[in-house]
DNA sequence: CGCGTCCGTTGATCAAAGTCAAGGTACGCT
DNA sequence: AGCGTACCTTGACTTTGATCAACGGACGCG
């Protein structure tokens, strides 16, 4: 346990980049969010060190510093706190730099549904270029920070460097392959092996952003993993003691300490599912 | 009843477009397709009747030319044949022109996964874009026809003409909204509504593309309609004589008569979902 | 410090859909 | 025409996970 705070400390740490100023804060989102105290500085992917995982990947020296002109700022978030929301018309992208996301959608029945978990590196209201106006609301679980893209530059930034267009489209095509195999888990897996997959998915995404595969700590409810996994609460919460019964887990609340990421892996992979 | 086979006459009839001359037929996918003979004409989007709904929306006369230059023709797919397969490498876009068309995975442990059907006016192999190879098989479920789009040629033609780059991304966009609507489907609505929404859906696909609404011919099988719904084809089965029952449709294998449309929509909508 | 709230756990029961099995029907092929 | 196959339907039974309910621990706040 004391191993899942320090993995929990690991990813707040994400966040400290030394070499910025901060700028005046800002009261970002006018009325609607009062909450809002959003700090914002000048964003550099020059020198995020996320740059290999994000919009610039590939991109030459100078084509960087042509997009980090167009992103003029990176915002601080705190938890609770929505970068967008429904229906608002879409004038930015946002790139997670650090934190933990939601996006979920509310249906006029009232009804949630989340449609994912972003992090470092992802990119934040895709689903939003359809429409010109955001499908989904996006809301920090943990305090972060992001970048804000305007849509538009992009655009024809994108028509000037290739490899941009390129990278976007990969990442526009990439997020239509993840969703396929969320549909693939939610249609054919059963508790066990969705919470496996939601789990090993965590721990890869961790791992890439260089800490812990092993030991999570979960920004989310059991009800949102539930939400999310086409489960009820209570499923999860009983999936999560057979898997520490099995010797999988050890599950603290929301520190999980993964004891066999292999066998968790395997469970991804072996056809014990249903049709 | 013979409503239902004018409605699947009528969905046939839309690959006749007089105008157009065959060019030879042609042995398209070589070795692996031992079964292909897929003719090919020249394609145009100028005079295609589904220019409104493809990739040349807003578009002014002389870049859809443009297009049309790169999209060197056009191809007859007959049901059974393979347009592309998961794992080769993604030369072309497929535009549907008319028929109906299978998306699918297969994953290592030989399990089929659904990922969506297409119509007219869609778009398919988008999801090849993030690795540059396919994800996924796409197959013919009627004979028709589609429009081979050189990939590579249409990221240069978008770098030159803005309204073709904001309409590829909104398809783009488009494909992951839809996704996001099959995981909200699949991860909380009973079998019944998931249903009522797969109807309701391809109804109002075919009527955008000129077609009966509520006279349906199916294309797939029960089991294929389980697949993509995460259901069992008996249970399939079983919903089709539910709905029958309650006087919401006629149902003749797969001859579908929509009785009562407004009532298959309400069940979309209304919240009787579990978690 | 003590209280209240939120979240997670656990148990008992129930229902929806899956599984297994047995026909039936349409359609293509010889 | 007759046969065979693939697909669909229907029934009986089982299972998974949802639902309802009670409780317990952690945390924040007065």
């Amino acid at each position: 346990m004391e191993t899942a705070v320090a993995g929990l400390i690991q990813i707040k740490n994400i966040e400290l980049c030394a070499d910025y100023d901060f700028v005046m804060p800002l009261e970002h989102m006018s009325a609607s969010e009062p909450s809002s105290k959003l700090k914002t500085v000048k964003a550099s992917c020059q020198t995020c060190r996320l740059r290999d995982l994000c919009l610039p990947i590939g991109l030459a020296p100078d084509e960087i510093g042509k997009l980090d002109k167009l992103i003029n700022r990176r915002q601080r978030v705190r938890t609770g706190q929505h970068i967008f929301r429904a229906g608002k018309p879409l004038h930015f992208l946002y790139a997670v730099r650090s934190g933990f996301f939601k996006a979920y959608e509310v249906s006029n029945d009232g009804i949630e549904q989340i449609n994912g978990f972003y992090l470092g590196g992802e990119l934040l209201g895709l689903d939003a270029i359809g429409s010109g106006s955001h499908q989904c609301s996006a809301v920090a679980l943990d305090d972060g920070e992001v970048c804000e893209i305007p849509f538009d530059a992009l655009e024809t930034l994108v028509r000037e460097i290739p490899t941009l267009q390129r990278q976007f489209h990969r990442i526009l095509s990439r997020e239509i392959t993840a969703d396929h195999s969320i549909m693939k888990l939610l249609g054919s897996m059963s508790a066990e092996q969705k919470l496996a997959v939601f789990l090993t998915s965590l721990s890869a995404r961790f791992n890439m952003l260089g800490y812990s595969p092993t030991s999570l700590f979960l920004k989310m409810s059991r009800e949102e993993i539930g939400n999310y996994l086409g489960l009820t609460l209570e499923t999860v919460s009983r999936t999560f003691r057979k898997l520490q019964d099995d010797g999988l887990l050890d599950v603290q609340r929301r520190h999980i300490q993964i004891r066999d990421l292999k066998a968790l892996q395997q469970m991804t992979e072996i056809g014990h599912c249903n049709h």
